[in-house]
DNA sequence: GGCGATTTTTCACCTGGCGAAATCACCCAT
DNA sequence: ATGGGTGATTTCGCCAGGTGAAAAATCGCC
């Protein structure tokens, strides 16, 4: 199986049956209002039997589930459990949590902290405003880095091997319902990003969605985690500069702490973050 | 493989290579900072090499992640994209929506719309209140239905068969961190939850949480849906008959609204939804 | 209530997965 | 430096177990 007719399973090689169960698992993700057993094993490539082979065991195992009256396959209650497991991995660096939330008090806006898992840029932190109507996401909420503010800023201060990385599981492929990013652009907003420090959505991705990015750099220069500034169109215009110098006052601050404790505070820590935090927006003479 | 000496593979059987691999992910979900292969092995049963094949096809397809430098196993990007697909068909019925921000306004507190999916009730939709303090969850968090207010009313309100299941699942197995229910009480408890209309939790799961809940009932007899006011221990005791007075007009107009447009609710029916919404709120003579 | 379409199950063949054993990588003591 | 030991990773022969064509069951429609 490894090339033409070496029996063997060798190093690299996949699992036929497992590549199968989870190719199956991503059409039913593709399709969330439910699947016929055939419409899987069409979208999957698959022979009808095997695919009930494969729903079958997913489904006994909770990853699937089959509605009992439309007899429609779809993601199993097991899923929102791994997401969870997934998350607490995901956990914000607990000292960045004031800055975070100093962020948010001061501006008055919504705030998100990302970070970077594999390609993805997940919502790892959130406050939403009272007065956010355009949908932010939600803890946990994740897609393709390159799309949003957060996501760029996390890529450009990533390793260069991350990058390459990213572009050759982007290029081509193309999997997912999201463009293709152009890389020889993509390299150059990130530089550009890189440059100066910050990261812009004006409403790329949704008309009323317009978001400020800077990132936590750590002290080997890369960054782990990048904080956003999420609102509307009206309020970034109008305050662009004063958002963005908060912005900027905050993620310093947090990453002049990261670089101290190394991401591991301990609660005195933590106390001490918030008062740095709140030293830095002083600075800025706004409202702490 | 069936039974004795059967070869086939035949209908309800399981296929081996793809039940291992889920039980590898449920070995990395239960250790969100990561494993070795030696004990995934360890943990799942399995010999080394097997793990390994398994592990390799998982990461291969996003679905486990290694850390360049530790070298330990984790639950890969692909998970929250599984979530976000299985929360896309866990959305809440629009209809339901103007009743839970009507709910949240007239109270002030955190309420809660909570769906069930298997063994699993979980949260699809949450507005948060600015005072909340203890964790009051996120959209996609799940657990055993039976430890939470909205969970006992799902399942109190669910088919007789859907609760045999769950006490099927739940009582020996155990699986997972959480205690197996007491059959007997359990079925007891629900009974006098269906007798008096709502659920409560009085700190039994976080000390400073405290919680009401009610369905939102079909024309069949049956709920889908459960909307839960969460609030901390003074307010509770302090506003217990206001707040679930609050609650059961909330559900009990959104179960009449269900009724009508089966909970595939027109953008016109949401508008009359509010208008009920706020009626129903009237009648209590509180602030909507 | 019979006929075609669709869903589900069976089972023989032989591919593809398993795992004991070999190899490789790394570390420390000499 | 160098060997020997410990742990991580890969190989490859055997045959368990997965695949899928075809049979059986079930459903929907006139």
């Amino acid at each position: 199986m490894a090339k033409s007719n070496a029996h063997p399973l060798a190093t690299g090689d996949r699992i036929q049956s497992v590549s199968r169960a989870l190719t199956v698992l991503d059409m039913l993700a593709a399709t969330p209002d439910g699947q016929t057993a055939k419409g899987v094993a069409a979208a999957a490539g698959l022979t009808l039997a095997t695919t009930y082979h494969l729903l079958n065991t997913l489904t006994a195992a909770g990853y699937a589930s089959r509605d009992p009256v439309s007899r429609l396959f779809a993601l199993g209650p097991r899923i929102p459990h791994l997401h969870q497991a997934f998350l607490a991995r995901a956990r914000p660096t607990p000292s960045t949590i004031p800055f975070l939330r100093a962020l948010h008090q001061t501006t008055g806006t919504t705030v998100v902290l990302a970070r970077l898992f594999g390609d993805e840029a997940v919502t790892v932190e959130l406050i939403v405003a009272p007065d956010q109507d355009a949908p932010a996401g939600y803890i946990g909420y994740s897609l393709p880095a390159h799309l949003i503010a957060a996501g760029r800023v996390l890529l450009a201060w990533a390793g260069v091997g991350r990058l390459a990385t990213y572009l050759a599981g982007r290029y081509g492929h193309s999997a997912g319902p999201y463009p293709p990013a152009d890389p020889p652009r993509l390299v150059a907003e990130l530089s550009r990003i890189r440059a100066g420090g910050f990261a812009d959505d004006r409403g790329e991705s949704h008309p009323d969605i317009w978001c400020l990015a800077a990132p936590i750099v750590l002290p080997s220069g890369e960054a782990r985690e990048a904080m956003a500034i999420v609102t509307n169109r009206d309020r970034f215009l109008r305050d662009e500069a004063t958002l963005r110098a908060a912005l900027l006052a905050v993620t310093h601050a947090a990453s002049a702490v990261a670089a101290t404790n190394n991401g591991n505070a301990s609660l005195p820590e933590t106390s001490r973050a918030r008062e740095l935090a709140a030293a830095a927006l002083r600075v800025l003479d706004l409202p702490a």
